[in-house]
DNA sequence: GTTAGCACTCGATCAGTCGGAGTGCTAATC
DNA sequence: GATTAGCACTCCGACTGATCGAGTGCTAAC
């Protein structure tokens, strides 16, 4: 048979992908004659089958099991044949109901996103939080506490705050922490974090600083504060691949649940997935991710207003609901996106 | 035999209790005559053990296999056998090393915490973080933003931070923002959390502030900031529990990892634990928590300063090294008083 | 009180058997 | 020429029975 795939080639694959969506076992010839109404026979449906699996869009784990659809199959159906439904009247009002969660602290939210994400999609949610080096400086502030003690305070224009606490020797008095903090706050205004970072960094090193012992420590505080380091990665609803049959074996569960401790190897593929804007998919190997095997992941940009400054998305096996997940994801991050953008 | 415990019996007990703990397996009478130096007999190791099993302190999976300790047991091996180890230099000085984390947000402190005591221990690190409610009020600050929103930040005596993004209609001015904190932080000076949210819903409904609506409007955005919810709950390592046999069931495995994702029961327990200072243990059923059935707890309070403020603790199996962990859970408990004291 | 000896029990393991599901091929049919 | 019925074949999984080894409890001897 041809190298093209056919009309009917396309239907039977399609067939085999939901059945085994819907199953995990590999899907046989009669099922699908069965289940779905093709009017054809299992004869006919196993010779396009068999063209199918020449095509290395199916594999059969062993002679007389049925067929598993492949990598590149998915990937096809992804791409070809999946018409993604509109989102059910009901997801979307569960969606719009728990993200009311104005008042929250910011980062709570995003916790409290990757959390809903992960129930309504039955699978695993995934956050990824700004980058904090890329984020517009607002503000600086030192607080003196008890016990010779200061708190620094930095505030980004789109709300997110880092702070520190360090110990100081107990001369500073809380006057000359607020004059450092104003003179810093304006000398700042514009930047990134990551250029005030730099920037502060250039200072220490100046002339004139180096006889100015205040500021010297209060740029030596700002330093600490400042954090250029990786986004955080909120990771909710591990759980729910334990009840994936196809992670049912203890071994294999293990090595997921480290692979995913390690949180650097998803930031990885986050920072990929932000390349582009909008819904992504990776299917299995796809990712370079050695441990993500057997797994997908569907992702969507989120952003600021203008600006596109984080990822979320949705973890679960190959074998996942594409056209149920990928409306999700990307209503999400639609929704996240304007809730950051006014609130 | 007598119903009190000789003392061979509790050697004997200790040596199956010890060889449980090495192996997870049944232990029979053969075994222990061979690694612990007792100078007795298969048979006569029987017979006490057919002893112990009456007194409800062993249990045998069926007739022809060795014995396992009952959570009795335990209970009385932590009691009255166990002699809990002096920490071992390396770990001391690993959790030393690992705990110079100065310059980093508090909340990471803790977090850090509960993973260090997750790989030192190889179980599940747990670490509560100080109640929110029952911190000191220090100050209270409104930041205005770009886009009609204000960032209410709250600060407290030990340094923690809490914050939240609020929208508003534009026409609040900085000025006018600066003059509330400033008011309120006078105000509330010397009051806990929790106080500070009463005062402020007092506030709200008095006379005198119905008609300043500059005022209400500051006191709704205060309250929208505190959180005297439930403290976080830091839960790392929970790979580790993958790695032991007895949780080798998919089944198991999955329910325990539902249960730890419903935090509030674990909160529960950790605010029992909070009741009295010190190290504490918890044996399976005690907790009286259901899925805790095979699972053990050992916790530490921790302090900053005089008050005791927090959680924290170890995770494993009821079958766990109690002589190797409850010195690691000791000595980082007073390590991170330390830290919180001073720094 | 302790121990050696012995019969007994029970789970784990392994080989063998059997049935069901599914395939591929061939020949008949539309 | 495409489709289908029929059939032999393959392979897995479930079940069965036999065997083995670890461990026990009991009894009688030390």
């Amino acid at each position: 048979m041809a190298d093209q795939l056919s009309d009917r080639g396309k239907r039977i694959l399609e067939a085999v992908i939901e059945d085994y969506i819907a199953t995990a076992e590999p899907v046989g010839s009669r099922t699908i004659t069965r289940s779905h109404a093709l009017a054809l026979s299992p004869a006919t449906v196993r010779n396009v089958m068999s063209d199918l699996e020449e095509m290395g869009l199916l594999a059969s784990p062993h002679t007389s099991a049925g067929r598993i659809p492949t990598e590149k199959a998915y990937r096809l159906y992804v791409n070809s044949i999946l018409e993604v439904k509109n989102i059910t009247r009901d997801k979307k009002d569960e969606i719009r109901r728990r993200c009311q969660m104005a008042g929250k602290d910011p980062a709570q939210v995003l916790k409290e996103t990757s959390r809903l994400l992960s129930t309504t999609s039955s699978y695993m949610g995934v956050v990824m939080a700004p980058r904090p080096a890329s984020s517009v400086f607002h503000q600086i502030e030192f607080v003196k506490l008890p016990g010779k003690r200061v708190l620094a305070i930095l505030i980004s224009k789109n709300g997110t705050v880092q702070n520190r606490l360090v110990q100081v020797d107990e001369d500073i008095r809380q006057e000359d922490l607020v004059r450092m903090a104003n003179y810093l706050t304006d000398q700042l205004q514009g930047l990134t974090i990551a250029q005030v970072r730099e920037r502060i960094l250039n200072e220490m090193n100046s002339e004139k600083v180096r006889y100015d012992s205040l500021m010297a420590r209060a740029l030596a505080l700002s330093e600490q504060t400042i954090n250029t380091g990786n986004p955080e990665l909120f990771l909710e609803g591990q759980a729910n691949i334990l009840d994936q049959p196809e992670f049912s074996d203890a071994g294999r569960m293990r090595e997921i649940f480290r692979a995913f401790e390690k949180k650097s190897l998803l930031l990885d593929l986050f920072d990929r997935a932000m390349q582009a804007d909008g819904v992504q998919i990776f299917i299995g190997s796809e990712s370079h991710l050695l441990k993500m095997e057997g797994m997908s992941l569907i992702t969507s940009t989120y952003m600021t207003g203008k600006d596109t400054v984080g990822v979320l998305g949705v973890i679960g096996p190959t074998r996942m609901g594409y056209g149920r997940v990928i409306p999700i994801v990307d209503y999400t991050a639609k929704l996240i996106s304007r809730l950051l953008e006014t609130e």
